[in-house]
DNA sequence: CTGAAAGCGCTTACAG
DNA sequence: CTGAAAGCGCTTACAG
């Protein structure tokens, strides 16, 4: 947006003749303005109109205000954030926007800044590490007071992304994570060892014996940490998985793996003897592609192998039979770490939440 | 973000020793520091670093560009944007981040905008016409280059949008809509009731005679083309819909609609005899409740009620069986706006796009 | 090619 | 309570 620089205001209106509109308004009405307009100073003009301890005498502080309103004045947040070392503008930066699993957070987030007066800044890196990085650098550059940064990430990124987060931290700018922490670093964090064995508890609870976990890259911190967690309890109660697969931790991924498990013969119809095997998939995307492949073979759920993923996004509930999954309160996630972040005595709270087992149709047993 | 203003610029660096980190960086590093340390003029400093017509030589240069690594400069953007009078921002305003059509459409946006430097800032206004306005204010406060405004509104609100929006534009804020177009609004322009009724003929050319329309409420614009659209082409088939609903434009608005069709007998299990109604709803999300609603009556689609819905929402792929729908590539459409805003010239320019019907299992008949 | 200086539109000690 | 003035960190005519 270009403000010519030099140039009266003559009138901010627009005046319709017809389908002709003659524009006689040439450029932003600025604080000084409105001041000379209300007959006071600049200083008192800033006062009454964008806050301040000192609280000008209602009168004029009523001439102010209509000689905003009458010139349709707007604060250039530019010049206020350079004035006040501030910018109103909070970063969040996501893998993919159009995963249901961030649109939730975000979707979260935005309501937790909601009335807070703070804009949301977004990136959606595709999952490209630098692309992360560089996102950190463009909102230090327009000085956001925060940044929230979602998604499991690796542990190679990690050393770049902590150097550039250390020096967005020493200029006084707040970092939350969400998901995986990053040490020294507050926000949600998400209990998946946990919450993946409570996942295999129920399933074991639930009479199943034979079991396939696809993880995500071995990179992927919260892949590895929900499929360890989920064998963990297995293991606890003496049961081996028959296979544990390693792919993308993306839809793709989980189609892919459950295409291998499929030609190995790990999994393939039922044969009425034995149980399915019931196939864990660390997120709900990845269980939503296996699915997809076990639907191009013809494989029903739950008789000829059971499902289960991890998350339990939104689409889940438009999903039939119902997957069984571990239930994460994701807009909840993403308000709370932006209520983090504006609590400014807050900036070092950490959130721990576990997830909830939800058994449903994909997991059903026929036989005890 | 806050920056102490009196205060000596030390060392930019973290020392490590062994647990112990000790800082030393006390502020953020600006252009003038960087000037100094190179011994050339912060002008001179200003063009090496942040782009110029006017190239110093390049010793200079080399020197300028090693100080600004070594002290670990980052250009403050609210400065350049107050200087340059751009902020090097666009604004995208969509309904609901979480909702599948509005993130595909992010998502592009958000790839429009690769490479050209502009950050994206977001707000999701959950439906309500007041937010809707009040992020465009916001977006103006941040002299935000562009704003890109995604999805349908009704007549009501467009007087107090399309005054601010005016505003905006007269300061040489750049517009554009997705959709819904409005007057002397460039963006990309879908082409409800056409693609509408291109379904409604590949219905009927399937062998439909019944039909149903859940539509969504009467100042949705959208909701409204393509429901006429829709009915117009069976009345050139003279064909009569059996009931047209009107109700809320969400997923929830299909599961109502869709339960008081079942209450008034208009669908209901098949008796072998009649063809099934062929419910469309006016969006994707529609018919995914509506859907909800026949799953928890035990009916079958399509045997007992076929379904349609609008926009190819990527949450259809997974839906089983296929859910009949049109294409609309929400992501390029995001994409373009995106591109049409960067394009300076383009400024007022309209595209449109039609939507592709996809017949799926959903709508296929059994007998011919 | 390079530099001194004005200007972008605000806020905020500091005086009055 | 109010105002004059300096300062936020850049960019960019304008001279040299």
């Amino acid at each position: 947006m270009r403000f010519p620089r030099y140039c009266l205001v003559i009138k901010v209106s627009t005046v319709t003749v017809s389908a002709v509109r003659v524009d006689l308004s040439l450029m932003a009405v600025r604080l000084a303005d409105v001041a000379k307009a209300a007959g006071v100073s600049q200083a008192t003009a800033s006062r009454v109109l964008n806050g301040s301890d000192r609280r000008p005498k209602e009168e004029v502080a009523v001439r102010v205000r209509a000689a905003a309103e009458k010139l349709g004045y707007f604060p250039n947040a530019q010049a206020q954030a350079l004035a006040r070392s501030s910018a109103g503008l909070v970063g969040l930066i996501v893998h993919d926007i159009a995963d249901p699993y961030f649109s939730s957070i975000a979707r979260g987030a935005q309501r937790g800044l909601e009335g807070s007066g703070k804009q949301l800044m977004l990136a959606s890196t595709e999952r490209v590490a630098q692309a992360e990085i560089e996102a950190v650098r463009s909102f230090m550059s327009y000085r956001t007071d925060a940044i929230l940064l979602a998604g499991s990430r690796g542990f190679d990124d990690d050393v770049l992304l902590q150097k550039v987060l250390t020096t967005y931290r020493e200029n006084g700018g707040q970092v939350a994570m969400i998901g995986q922490p990053l040490p020294n670093t507050g926000g949600v964090h998400i209990a998946n060892a946990v919450s993946a064995a409570a996942l295999a508890r129920e399933l074991l609870g639930a009479g199943h014996r034979r079991f396939a976990v696809l993880s995500g890259e071995a990179q992927v911190t919260t892949a590895v940490q929900r499929a360890e967690g989920f064998l963990g309890q297995l293991s606890g109660a003496e049961v081996d998985a028959d296979a544990v697969l390693q792919g993308s931790f993306t839809r793709e991924g989980g189609y892919r793996m459950m295409r291998e498990l499929m030609n190995t013969g790990i999994v393939g119809p039922g044969d009425g003897d034995h149980k399915p095997v019931c196939v864990f998939c660390v997120n709900d995307v990845m269980a939503l592609g296996a699915l997809a492949a076990l639907r191009e073979e013809g494989l029903s759920v739950p008789q000829d192998v059971c499902i289960a993923g991890f998350d339990d996004i939104p689409t889940l509930a438009d999903q039939y039979p119902g997957i069984t999954t571990v239930r994460l309160p994701l807009e909840d996630i993403g308000r709370t770490s932006a209520e983090i972040l504006l609590d400014q005595a807050g900036a070092e709270r950490r959130i721990t939440v576990e997830g909830i087992p939800i058994l449903r149709e994909s997991t059903r047993l026929s036989r005890a």
